[in-house]
RNA sequence: GCGGGUAUGGCGGAAUUGGCAGACGCGCCGGACUUAGAAUCCGGUGUCUCGCGACGUGAAGGUUCAAGUCCUUUUACCCGCACCA
């Protein structure tokens, strides 16, 4: 093999002075915006995810320029995050100094892996022409209504000294450092996604994302129809609302349960258990996620003394709290109906409550309790023998007649907490004043600039809060002495809104602007880990819809078709990480045998929506395959190319054929992001041409012409060497500014292809016919066989099947 | 518990709407070249069988002229959510 590194760095010198990959809106072909999610410039190099990640895609947006598109294909650094800040901490390095060191080295190697990426279209989000706007945004938010501030128990790890997402907490451990979450209030900064949590759920159906995908969001969203009921206290001094979805179920209310940290508990609960109550209460604060979990099947909770009415049968039913209600899902409280939910069934053995059975199955047998399916109503007075369909609408009809419950509908998810107490984000851009209160930082006074000289050791107060340089600031409203919010924001309200700044990324007067980015977007294809499809990819959707309805684009959806990249795990099969010692460096094998070598094996040796365990056997098959590709260049280039009028005989319409048929499906595998397949089409053409080459009647014009297509077909998928190749066959202008070749309808219907003839279901013979024929002559053809008349003639033909121009069966 | 995914040779993996199972590659076996090896090239390679042929896509059943693909039941592993009323 002639290619190597070298050849890499003598392309990778032309494309640049060329500014091959410089990105013009104003080129020809219509746009595509095709994209990776942007990577966090953690590691001082890439490594092989990144690898696998980007080479593949980047092929994939060569391909599509091939085809004509006008191409956008940037590449960014989601730079702000708590591993920078960490390793600060841990070598005393500077979060921004390690990041941009790191940016730069990325940089460096994108290009030497030979990514088509234009860096004049690129963001960091650390930098403050970058994060001015993400404040924008907050301003925007806040502006609409759509952020605010509350007082919320959340996910705070001592370890990280640090609030956590729900997403973060994984069994109730930090998804970073696996040390146990605790519960802790404070006054967190929250975006209104909620509001949107309907248009969420319901613009998944609009978009070509894997169907995996969209049920995690559904999921996550978590919508779930039902009604709201209300329960008057017996001297009706106090009444409260419970969630349900079993509506039909409420004459079997035997008690009902508040979440001990709802503000009813306080109303409600009589002296003589106040201690109880109060007691569990403090109890259940105590306990962490993880207690919580450990304590799954064993339900715990006291009687509050209260007792309410049941509105549709006027049943007295006492009002416990319990942990296993939840604050902040429905109304926080709920009617027990033990004899029809697992919950309450355990609970009320537990504590000797009653258990009322109010459905039956339908088929009328005799039914284990608790009996959670839907059935037929018993007990239940004037209800008695209705579905538990019609029973749900019935009852909610009557008791919204009598204005004690409604239909109703919860969604799971909550809104997005959004400030961090570390110091390597996006300060918030908010202004607490004495006189005047909270004060949104005037756009114009944009960006809050995070400071450089900070103290960021954790002490679990904001870093920025030690900053007096950061903190002391004036009042925008009054001119009087003011402090600024010292936290910041959760490093995935950066990564909400990229895909709009980079066609854009330069504008200093705003974030975008609104004509090219309705030009550009949405996004034509996404790609990346499926890692995000709950957080990144919501949160991303959301901020479009926020956008559009504050006027500044006109979509719906920032993505419209979604590609997961699998991935490649360490030789021994498990996740890649530098504890077990298993991963893998693409460096050496770069230093050996050159970028595209690697990178064509990534595509070759994996399913690119699958990935698996590294194993590096199969890169000298690689090897094999360019040699093969540089001997044959080598061969033809010695051709007589003018070599007109030379008769195409039987052999050559085959490979005609077989080299239309490649075209065409080697388009739709990259389309497809099946790069194997498309790398094994290709193979098959090489050893064609081979076997050909090894008989003595070449015709040189054919095959000369077929390498050309040849090398055509893989520029996007090893572009240098391709480069490389094309160069050798004497042209001087870059194959990257070729056409995708055209497919030749004659050619492709050219030769002879096989029908496969059964008897029985069972392969028995083919037959050879001209591909271009049409499907009744290809029969009557398949009839006259001799052998076929034979079977006629000697068997008993009970049945004929032909799938025009496929198959042929016959049964006896 | 709920939701989703995967299962095909010794291995990685292919198989439009049901239509030739195992493409392509690795590995292995044989041959050529070579003093020898490496490299390269050629041929073979699902299992059983000398062969004819039979069997074969995690397991069991079903639909069909025809099933890796559709239906029912089931097993193993992986991922996501998880007291969501």
């Amino acid at each position: 093999m002639n290619y190597s590194k070298e050849i890499d760095k003598k392309w990778q010198t032309k494309w640049k002075e060329q500014n091959l990959y410089k990105y013009d809106p104003n080129a020809k072909g219509e746009k595509f915006y095709t994209l990776e999610m942007f990577s966090y410039p953690s590691g001082a190099k890439l490594h092989l995810g990144h690898w696998f990640n980007y080479g593949p895609s980047d092929s994939y947006a060569k391909f599509k320029k091939m085809q004509g598109y006008n191409v956008f294909h940037p590449m960014g650094f989601d730079a702000f995050g708590l591993p920078a800040e960490n390793y600060a901490i841990k070598t005393g390095i500077h979060p921004e100094d390690s990041t941009l060191k790191n940016i730069d080295t990325m940089k460096r190697q994108l290009n030497e892996m030979g990514g088509s990426y234009d860096w004049d279209y690129s963001v960091e989000t650390c930098m403050p022409n970058y994060y001015k706007w993400t404040q924008w945004l907050f301003v925007k938010l806040y502006k609409a209504g759509l952020a605010y501030k509350k007082e919320a128990p959340v996910n705070w790890c001592d370890s990280c000294k640090t609030v956590l997402a729900n997403e973060q907490v994984i069994n109730g451990k930090c998804e970073r450092c696996s040390s146990v979450v605790e519960r802790k209030k404070l006054s967190q900064w929250f975006f209104k996604i909620t509001d949107y949590a309907e248009e969420l759920l319901d613009g998944l159906k609009t978009l070509d994302w894997p169907e995996s995908t969209k049920k995690v969001q559904i999921n996550w969203i978590g919508k779930s129809e039902g009604a709201e009921v209300t329960f008057k206290g017996e001297s009706g001094d106090f009444e409260f609302n419970v969630f349900t979805t079993r509506v039909d179920t409420i004459n079997g209310v035997t008690y009902i349960v508040v979440a001990p940290e709802s503000e009813i508990v306080q109303k409600i609960t009589t002296p003589e258990y106040k201690e109880g109550v109060d007691n569990y209460i403090k109890e259940t604060a105590k306990l962490n996620e993880i207690d919580r979990l450990s304590t799954e099947t064993v339900k715990t909770g006291v009687f509050t003394g209260a007792y309410v009415i049941n509105p549709i049968n006027n049943d007295k039913v006492p009002v416990w709290i319990a942990d296993y209600v939840l604050e902040d899902y429905g109304t926080g409280a709920v009617m027990a109906v033990p004899a029809h939910d697992t919950r309450d069934y355990e609970f009320a053995k537990k504590y000797n409550l009653p258990i009322k059975r109010v459905i039956e199955s339908k088929d009328g047998s005799d039914s284990k309790l608790p009996y959670t399916e839907k059935g037929i109503l018993v007990n239940s007075g004037k209800y008695n023998g209705l579905t538990s369909e019609e029973a749900k609408q019935k009852i909610v009809n009557d008791l919204s007649a009598n204005n004690n419950g409604k239909n109703s509908v919860n969604y799971r998810l909550k809104d997005w907490l959004v400030s961090r107490q570390r110091y390597w984000g996006a300060p918030i851009p908010i202004i607490y004043c004495d006189r005047c209160g909270e004060v949104v930082v005037p756009e114009e006074d944009l960006p809050v600039l995070l400071p450089y000289n900070v103290e960021f050791r954790p002490d679990g107060e904001s870093p920025l809060k030690k900053s007096e340089e950061f903190m002391n600031c004036t009042c925008p409203k009054c001119g009087g002495k003011a402090k600024r919010e010292a936290d910041t924001l959760d490093t995935f309200v950066c990564s909400s809104w990229y895909e709009l700044r980079y066609p854009d990324a330069k504008n200093d007067k705003m974030p975008f602007d609104k004509e090219i980015i309705n030009k550009m977007a949405p996004v034509d294809t996404y790609i990346g880990g499926k890692e995000h499809a709950a957080m990144h990819l919501i949160y991303s959707r959301f901020m479009t819809k926020v956008l559009r309805d504050l006027g500044y684009l006109n979509f719906d959806e920032p993505f419209k078709r979604l590609v997961h990249q699998g991935m490649i795990l360490g030789p021994d099969g498990n996740k890649m990480s530098k504890s077990k010692g298993n991963t893998v460096s693409p460096e050496e094998y770069i230093e050996k045998y050159g970028s595209d070598i690697f990178r064509i094996y990534l595509m070759f040796g994996f399913d690119y929506k699958q990935g698996g365990p590294w194993d590096e056997k199969g890169i000298e098959a690689m090897v094999r395959y360019f040699t093969k590709i540089e001997k044959l260049v080598e061969t033809v280039s010695s051709y007589d190319k003018k070599d007109i009028d030379i008769e195409v005989t039987a052999k050559y319409k085959e490979l005609l054929r077989l080299k239309n048929q490649t075209i065409k499906a080697m388009g739709t595998d990259i389309d497809n992001f099946q790069f194997n397949t498309a790398i094994a089409r290709s193979m098959e053409l090489l050893n064609k041409i081979n076997e050909i080459l090894r008989e003595d009647d070449v015709n040189q014009k054919v095959i000369y012409n077929t390498v050309v297509t040849f090398i055509k077909l893989i520029a996007p998928l090893a572009p240098h060497f391709a480069e490389e190749e094309w160069e050798r066959l004497g042209y001087t202008t870059s194959v990257h500014k070729e056409a995708w070749p055209d497919i030749n309808e004659s050619e492709l219907n050219g030769g002879t292809k096989e029908i496969p003839v059964q008897v029985n279901g069972k392969l028995k013979m083919r037959i050879c016919v001209d591909a271009g024929m049409s499907n009744e002559e290809i029969l009557k053809e398949i009839k006259n066989t001799k052998e076929i008349i034979e079977i006629f003639d000697t068997c008993n033909v009970k049945k004929e099947i032909y799938v025009p121009g496929k198959i042929y069966n016959l049964v006896v």
